[in-house]
DNA sequence: CCAGACGTTGTT
DNA sequence: GTCTGG
DNA sequence: CCAGACGTTGTT
DNA sequence: GTCTGG
């Protein structure tokens, strides 16, 4: 799954590597190590193929709720059963969005501990996701597709978000599309260069942000 | 037509 | 918002 | 995702 | 056990 991750480069970084022509995130601090569900966090958007950098409330809050308590329980969406799902099914077709990450973590159970593994590309990382505007709380939330881990990656858990690559953009982005367009995106990241590193526990609080938080143990 | 229900993942 | 039931 | 908090009445 | 906060 994908349930903490975290963007190290600031905003105007983000802006070039997703070509962005309307930034409306205010008090963004690069870098964010630790970002837990609920946080707001960046995503990319397009609409009339301008692109737009904003802040969404991580994990998703559907049209008809009135109150947050649901979100926590979508910070994920399986891309598996995504067009299904009665939240889900139309933001994937009308909402899809883009949040920009360096890297996500997943825990593994080790003994008596709960062991944090830290994986990235070293690339700025696409993760898929789709946002939901909630009129009631005038909020925009967002949740990240997962989908079956790929080999190295279930080593340590079996599931991960869904990576986009570069080329994909355009076409995730895109309003116009159809899930049919749209849905062989969404398969297991199948590049050679995912790294994975043990880090420190102290990740586990997500109130820890400091920069051992990717540094290998 | 209106009323009323409807969220989800991942873990063990 | 969208679908189902009445 | 993980960590950490969470108790209540009645009486003075 | 369950909910809230980060």
């Amino acid at each position: 799954m994908c349930g903490r991750f975290n963007i190290v480069p600031d905003a105007s970084a983000l802006i070039d590597a997703f070509d962005v022509l309307i930034n409306t995130l205010d008090d963004y601090q690069a870098p964010q190590l630790n970002i837990p569900p609920t946080s707001p966090v960046p995503i990319v958007s397009s609409k009339e193929g301008v692109r737009s950098l904003s802040a969404a409330h991580w994990g998703l809050i559907p049209p008809w709720a009135t109150d947050t308590k649901s979100a926590f329980r979508m910070i994920n969406a399986r891309a598996e059963t995504i067009a299904e799902k009665a939240s889900f099914r139309v933001p994937i077709v009308k909402s899809r969005c883009i949040v920009p990450a360096s890297g996500w973590y997943e825990w593994r159970k080790e003994g008596d501990i709960k062991q944090p593994y830290y994986f990235q590309t070293g690339e700025i990382l696409a993760f898929a996701a789709i946002s939901v505007w909630n009129k009631p709380l005038s909020l925009l939330s967002c949740s990240i597709l997962t989908t079956q881990a790929s080999a190295s990656a279930a080593q340590v858990h079996h599931r991960m978000p869904v990576l986009l690559g570069a080329q994909n953009y355009a076409q995730w982005l895109d309003p116009a599309g159809t899930y049919t367009d749209i849905k062989g995106l969404l398969k297991p990241y199948a590049g050679n260069d995912l790294s994975i590193i043990k880090v420190t526990t102290r990740v586990n609080n997500a109130r820890y942000k400091g920069h051992d938080c990717i540094e290998a143990i």
